[in-house]
DNA sequence: TTATTTTTTTCGAGGCTCGAAAAAAAGAGC
DNA sequence: GCTCTTTTTTTCGAGCCTCGAAAAAAATAA
């Protein structure tokens, strides 16, 4: 907030609203930029014809019913041709790379099953490029101009997006992921974590109901959060933050996978339902994965009867729903999304969930909380990803200053 | 983030900028102005100049020494005269009403003790009513041009800054000060949670220590937070948000004075430090207010000897410190100012939050994490309102778009 | 008194957005 | 089939704004 306006921030800022205003309503013509923008017809025409003189944007050549009087609108899109960007998400024991066209189109995806767990920094680091690699030689795919990578992974990030500060998939921490990737690849990098990238996707597939405010929780072996706050992916001030899981819901209570006692995690977690269910005690090790088969079991065996595995499940949505309400108390109750495999299993814990946010702040707004299920988490961390790096190739490549405009202006026309 | 940007909206902002510029450093050079904001030297020129001419402005007229060779700097400062803001506090049967001028300084004060806890929405509206207007009917100060009046309120607002959505100083709740005050003043007021305002003074105080990120937590009767992130004050969506002191600390816990159980303010409240101390049960009555003598007499007594007294400041400790863990988890760690009566017993209380912290997922830095203290937080709350009222000022009122400008531009010349 | 240094203002150039008018591209009417 | 009407899009000149370069201003140094 420091520094002033500039004469040529002015366009570059118009640019890359007329391209975000294409991007987000698919077909709109310039009279439907104008008025979204509320710049003038004049400057979308000019701006609208510079894009696609640089192969931004095109005009979409739908024969569509002309059904009122006067010149018909032509629609703008996403020239597809323009670039590609590449999301490549990192769990446990699996990796995927796809390459995206400039208009949002998956166009190649390469999937593999790496022992993650086992693997060193050097040896992960060298899967991830692989993938990569194996993707941008494809001999199709070899002519088409990458301009951005985001990686989305299970772990703590830093807050410039560059780093893996700890993961659960290795034992390793401290990963510099965008070095690597940028060294290999020159082009810029991102590393972000996988519920702030399920956050954005979400708000991309529904935005009218996943708009300024609304919390992703992915419910797996571990608690992952996403928080959209103001409309804005909130982040932490070094760390991807918003880590749920590890807000404590009991002082000195169950074991947690971090090694601390009462984290939410240490009570919702795959291996904390499991190690309840199980009759370990609460400060039984923890398991580093328990495969879906199992959990799905234990979610059939307390639907079915009393008993460890439904008590099991109680303190789980115990657990998040005090969680949700201390997090209700700081922001403000929102909506909720359930992402993961936890998500199959919510109608065991939403009545506790909502037993418990009811002793809370949250409580008197419990039946306006909504909880909205989204059982697989991994095609939307890949489509978080792929929208944060169109963002950012909307943003900053194709609205750049002017010194920028000038030498990209030739690169592509 | 929808609208392009015009062409006035330039000159706006960085006027905007100018002034900012101006009320952070004292009195700026126009050159050195020029090297803040990065615009060029002919831009602040014409800036300045305009700002002088309508009075907003002015040039410091010291005779300084003039120790270098060459044209020597000339220091902008603010135009006092410009116009006065009304900053407005008020809390549990207390009430202070501050006129300060455009350049900072407070010139009027009104300060007067009613009974709120006795006294409905109609009456405590009037009451603050009558003391703006018994600083503004001034005879010496009726000329002044008053621009904007903030209140700082001990309680929950909503998000609007327009009305107190709940509070401890009176029964009721749902009280819109700001349709009342704009009512009866004719200019735009703004209601504002007073923990939010301690945080707008600290870091106008202190900018180095208290920037992007820092959390402010006021220890009275009941426990408040204000939270800067990456350098905004924090609020939530619908209420002033940040109710640090209604997470759970210990779910089922101690009765709070909200009326749940195990919030934080239930075990670090001065009224739950002085229930445990009194060895009355967690689930006693919460006493509405508790007087400063009372409090300091407890903290001698834990200063003193083993027993009660002690035990209710560590468990006030620990559930602080075990809720700033888990915020720490959400936003990472960042510094924390302890404010008001709570900061004089702080000797007593750091080992248990320090304890509890190093629990959890702030532990690891729990070294870095610097306490500072304010008892007195009076000074803080008023210094907050008149900061965000003059910043208002600055920008929409001073800086305002191009239709405006000519008006003011008239009225001001 | 003149030269030097630094700050501030002035002035013309270039860019951007805007409103109005013109051009383009369709259907409606006869 | 031709002209009129309607709507979208482009063109064009005007008005601002910021910028860089040069000039002016205001001090010290020699």
């Amino acid at each position: 907030m420091t520094i002033g306006v500039r004469h040529d921030d002015l366009r570059k800022r118009n640019r890359a609203m007329v391209i975000a205003a294409v991007r987000r309503s698919g077909q709109p013509s310039r009279t439907e930029i104008a008025s979204a923008t509320e710049l003038s017809h004049s400057t979308i025409s000019a701006i609208s014809s510079d894009l696609i003189n640089e192969g931004i944007l095109a005009e979409a050549k739908s024969e569509a019913t002309a059904t009122k009087r006067g010149r018909p609108q032509v629609g703008l899109c996403l020239n597809p041709d323009a670039g590609v960007v590449l999301a490549i998400v990192l769990s446990l024991n699996s990796l995927s790379a796809t390459m995206i066209d400039y208009s949002g189109t998956a166009i190649a995806q390469d999937i593999s099953r790496p022992a993650t767990l086992s693997m060193g920094k050097a040896e992960l680091i060298e899967v991830v490029l692989a993938a990569a690699r194996r993707l941008i030689e494809r001999p199709d795919l070899a002519e088409k101009r990458l301009l951005r990578i985001a990686l989305g992974i299970q772990g703590i990030t830093d807050s410039d997006a560059r780093r893996l500060m700890w993961t659960p998939i290795t034992p390793e921490g401290d990963i510099d992921f965008a070095d690597a990737l940028e060294e290999a690849f020159g082009i810029p990098v991102t590393v972000q974590n996988d519920c702030n990238m399920i956050a954005v996707a979400l708000r991309n597939r529904a935005p009218e109901r996943y708009s300024d405010n609304f919390i992703a929780v992915l419910l797996s072996n571990g608690i992952g959060m996403g928080l959209v706050l103001r409309g804005e992916l909130f982040t932490g001030s070094h760390s991807s933050g918003g880590e749920f899981g590890h807000m404590i819901h009991m002082p000195d209570g169950a074991l947690c996978r971090c090694g601390r006692l009462g984290c939410i995690e240490a009570y919702a977690g795959n291996y904390a339902i499991f190690r309840h269910a199980r009759g370990e005690g609460e400060r039984a090790k923890p398991a580093a994965d328990i495969d879906d088969a199992t959990m799905l079991a234990l979610a059939a065996a307390a639907r079915d009867h009393e008993g460890r595995e439904r008590d099991a499940f109680h303190k789980a949505g115990e657990a998040i729903g005090f969680g949700l309400g201390s997090l209700f108390a700081l922001i403000d109750p929102a909506p909720v999304a359930i992402v993961g495999l936890g998500a199959s299993a919510f109608d065991i814990i939403e009545p506790s969930i909502r037993e418990a946010i009811a002793k809370t702040a949250g409580g008197q707004h419990n039946a306006a909380i909504s909880f909205d299920l989204e059982p697989d988490e991994a095609p939307l961390i890949r489509e978080g990803c792929a929208r944060q790096a169109l963002t950012f190739v909307d943003q900053e490549i194709f609205a750049p200053g002017q010194a920028m405009q000038a030498l990209a202006g030739r690169e592509v026309a």
